[in-house]
RNA sequence: GGAGAGGUGGCAGAGCGGUUGAAUGCACUGGUCUUGAAAACCAGCAAGGGUUAAUAGCCCUUCGUGGGUUCAAAUCCCACCCUCUCCGCCA
């Protein structure tokens, strides 16, 4: 927290854990988070001290500027005035200095801090402890081998990971003719229903952002070693989401309550340094430094989150409806929730390459965290008092994986692939990849 | 890359060392007037923090961000970020 302004950077609300600390605690134990309550609480009792102390000397400077002003307008002596102020702003450098350490000894702990969970969220400490919520489709059967997309792809010409390779190593992708195409179509596909039939505006961004962006989302300060970023001397960061830039469209925004909801879709890549995901789906384009994502963002004011989260989740879900491509959706446990979100659904797709349900959406609510951070504001109509707006996200769907479920679910034994019917427009009306 | 101008309340826009947290206009809220509305007129209207039972008072902080000068900074100095104009280069 800065103290001169009293704006806080955390993502939980300052007073809630100046008064309830010990309720805080208990909420994000179940994260597995250890907050030491009562050591904050005497850390924050100190500051209170220092803090009004602080303050009682700032007083005492401004009513003897005001004299000493007032005294020379009126052409009289300053220097005895002077003299009375005379250690005074030495007194005043000192107590500000050491309130300002203690200010960010506090702010140290309260970044580390993630979001609060919402009561839904189910108890668990890994995925294998995330709730399945419902399925959709049935699994396709093969009566034959099945393929994964790395040998589909390989075997017709279209996917070349030793060509990326030689470009730009490990976890890369080149993708040639139709193959390219059908990403393509993907992604103008999931545009056009979420703007035409969801009703999403569309949004294009920048896909280098400075820093403040992404703290205000909250990749940043903790998980600097998973973005890529320049060497400029203010660097910029490549988007590891297009929640990043479209999220921060409501930054320093004081929105009008009849301006929200408001709902954003953009196509953007994404890249990710996957740091610490050494040996997992290294092969293939499960996880890759760059990719394509489509990403929905929903600003809405306060309260009206959790229904916004379901309606978000259903937006994906008629994706893969759409493409009949089999899912289910799993609510993330405590321990599995990210640091930022208050409660998140996953959306599963089928891949028969790997016989498993593997992630190709996460929808999220961050409830006013990410709004605290960005100052997203808006006006309550009742009490025409500023309050945090709150922000949700989630992917509908990330273009890369949903390729990949095609290419395995419309698999044919010659190793050719069918166009999902929604697709084919967006194809020239190609029926087969062949 | 070079040269200049600028960043002030929800918005627009004054102020350029001292009763300025900030003129004015718009927007907004309440009132008068009106059958109702509009117009006109009157009044109110920044945010965050501390203290507190309090959304009452009182106090502190905030004029892009961070430093500095000063008894005193929106106003002066430095750095950075951002915006605009012109020149160069360029898809």
């Amino acid at each position: 927290m800065d103290w001169k302004t009293g704006q806080t950077r955390i993502m939980i609300d300052p007073k809630l854990l100046r008064q309830s600390a010990a309720e805080v605690a208990i909420n994000l134990a179940k994260r597995g988070y250890v907050f030491d309550s009562a050591a904050y609480q005497a850390l924050d009792e100190r500051r209170k001290t220092l803090q009004v102390e602080t303050q009682q000397l700032q007083s005492e400077r401004n009513s003897s500027s005001k004299a000493i002003g007032q005294a020379k307008a009126k052409g009289e002596d300053i220097a005895p005035l002077l003299a009375a102020v005379d250690d005074l702003g030495e007194r005043l450098a000192k107590n500000e200095s050491a309130l300002g350490e203690l200010q960010q000894e506090i702010a140290d702990i309260e970044y580390d801090l993630p979001n609060l969970l919402e009561d839904s969220v189910p108890e668990g400490r890994s995925e294998d402890d995330n709730v399945e919520i419902r399925k959709w489709g049935e699994r396709t059967d093969f009566a034959f081998a099945v393929r994964d997309h790395i040998e589909i792809g390989e075997s017709l010409g279209m996917l070349k990971f030793e060509a990326a390779s030689k470009i730009s190593g490990a976890r890369f992708t080149v993708m040639n003719g139709a193959l390219a195409r059908l990403q393509r179509a993907l992604i103008q596909f999931m545009l056009d229903t979420h703007t035409s039939e969801h009703g999403y505006e569309e949004t294009y961004v920048p896909y280098l952002v400075h820093r403040h962006a992404l703290v205000g989302t909250g990749q940043l300060p903790k998980f600097e070693e998973d973005l890529f970023k320049t060497d400029d001397e203010t660097p910029f960061y490549l988007i590891p989401t297009a929640e990043v830039p479209v999220t921060n469209l409501a930054r320093d925004t004081l929105f009008e309550a009849d301006q929200l909801p408001q709902k954003f879709v953009a196509h953007t890549p994404c890249f990710r340094s996957e740091a610490g995901s050494y040996g997992q789906d290294t092969r293939g384009m499960i996880r890759q430094h760059q990719f394509e994502k489509v990403e929905l963002v929903h600003f809405v004011a306060a309260g009206q989150s959790s229904a916004a989260l379901e309606e978000l989740t259903g937006h994906a879900e008629l994706i893969l409806q759409r493409l009949e491509l089999a899912y289910r959706v799993v609510a993330l446990c405590a321990g599995d929730v990210g640091f930022g979100s208050a409660k998140t659904y996953d959306i599963e797709v089928w891949l028969p390459g790997q016989e498993k349900y593997r992630e190709i959406s996460s929808c999220s609510t961050y409830n006013d965290y990410q709004a605290r951070r960005m100052k997203a504001r808006s006006r309550n109509p009742e009490t025409g008092k500023p309050e945090l707006i709150h922000t949700l996200n989630g992917s509908g769907v990330a273009a890369g994986r949903a390729l990949i479920a095609v290419m395995e679910n419309y698999q044919n034994e010659d190793g050719s692939i069918r166009v999902p019917k929604v697709l084919q427009t967006y194809m020239g009306g190609l029926e087969v990849i062949k």
